[in-house]
DNA sequence: TTGCTTTTCTTTCTGCTGCTAACATAACGT
DNA sequence: ACGTTATGTTAGCAGCAGAAAGAAAAGCAA
């Protein structure tokens, strides 16, 4: 047997039994402790599994997510900035909608700690970050799930929207345009977001820099339907007065 | 038995009876005193419990039920034959129903490289599970999360159960009787679980041995909408013949 | 409160098990 | 044959569990 094809056998197999002693591995495959051993190291530094004294267990939240964490590498430090803006506009009491994306993923990160807060969100890692806070009720609407993402879309997203609203909607986007609005590459994404948009008395776009500007092919909502648009300080002053100009109050973060 | 297997288990059993003493806890655990003070230091350095005098309590939230990751070491193996067994009766093309639990966390284990197969499921931990398999189409019914386990349940997922028809449903319980059917302790899950019968047309019941024979206060279901029921060999002969003269197809695994 | 007794906690020591690291050996590809 | 990689082996080290003793806390009586 191929050492990698070990490796991956026994992070199936400690996913299966949620623990296992090195002695029991040894066993399992027929190799040395010590070749074990060297196996685990390596797993546990790839993040796949957590080492214990004799033996390995399963990590708390691991249940891997590897195209997400690639995305989320980049800009990660801008969108946490916007994460922790959004957040504070987040008060007790408000329902909010958590769009699918990396960085409504922060903004949850940064409100795990408020109380009386319900949030709505597609995204099902959004939903596991936010499971174990206590003062937050979590609603995660339906729908089919995304491989490369952790996004739920279709027929039963839309129509959980539909019967739902709230006090803020914290909605990211590929484009976003001064007088074009919002816009999708995507048609399929298109219906969820629109629906999110509809059932927010506020509609607050967070974005990286890299977005402004940018425009689509697919008609997502008009400029004037966004009330807010939080970004990153690396924002050309143009671009931030173009938006101002739409009506759209711009943060910077 | 692992330390930190160990220490997960206290956590587990102080969640299931709120108080424990250390001496309690030695018994249970057939470890010396000192090594349960150890590992309760540890516990309470990491938050999960608050140490008192003679003993240990819950922290700030109180939760009966006790955690996901720490609920699924117990009867891994059997779940894991359930689960094996379950997947085997999945073809190619087949829509199934995973309710949320454990065992049927089992079975999503097992179908990850099976092809064109629907999942619908109202677990996110199932989901995320599935997710990376390219042959398997998540949908996942929306709803309120449930700390402390990966549930999804309320209007939303009866909603979306309502408007599903699949091949088979696999659905977990606490407590089946041959004559009384299936029931569960909590009246709020009910719906969900009864949508899940009506949406499949062949209702598949797995559960480890320790649930055969159990009542419960709410009715879930009568027995003879139960086609089979997975469980595992630890089972008596006496309950397995019981069920089968209910007309339940048994399987042991 | 004060003093006494009992229980529980902390600390320290010791034996044991598992861990790390270095080296040796075997298998593999060039 | 050589270097590379994977595996096994060994020795010294580190961490865990049990035991015991002194310290601290709780309970109780006057």
């Amino acid at each position: 047997m191929l050492a990698a094809e070990r490796k991956a056998k026994i992070i199936e197999f400690v996913k299966r039994t949620n623990i296992a002693t090195v002695t029991q591995l040894s066993e399992e495959f027929n190799v040395h402790e010590a070749t074990i051993r060297r196996d685990l190291s390596e797993i546990e530094r790839e993040g796949h599994l957590r080492r214990t004294h004799g033996g390995v267990i399963l990590g708390e939240g691991i249940h891997s997510e590897p195209s997400f964490t690639v995305r989320a590498t980049e800009r990660v430090e801008e969108k946490q900035r916007i994460g922790e803006k959004a957040a504070e506009m987040i008060q007790e009491g408000d329902s909010i909608i958590l769009d699918s994306g990396t960085t409504t993923f922060q903004i949850a990160k940064y409100i795990a700690n408020k109380t009386n807060i319900t949030v709505v969100t597609n995204d099902i890692n959004i939903a596991a970050e936010l499971r174990d806070s206590k003062g937050i009720k979590v609603i995660v609407t339906g729908g089919v799930l995304y491989p490369e993402s952790f996004m739920l879309n279709g027929m039963f997203t839309n129509d959980v929207l539909k019967k739902l609203h709230v006090h803020k909607a914290f909605i990211g986007t590929p484009a976003i345009h001064p007088k074009k609005g919002l816009t999708h590459f995507e048609e399929l994404f298109v219906p969820a977001k629109m629906e999110m948009i509809n059932a927010a008395s506020e509609v607050i776009v967070v974005t990286d820099h890299t977005k402004l500007g940018g425009v689509s092919l697919h008609m997502v909502s008009p400029i004037n339907k966004v009330d807010k648009l939080i970004t990153g300080e690396e924002a050309s002053d143009t671009q931030i007065q173009q938006f101002k100009e739409s009506g759209v109050e711009i943060i910077i973060s």
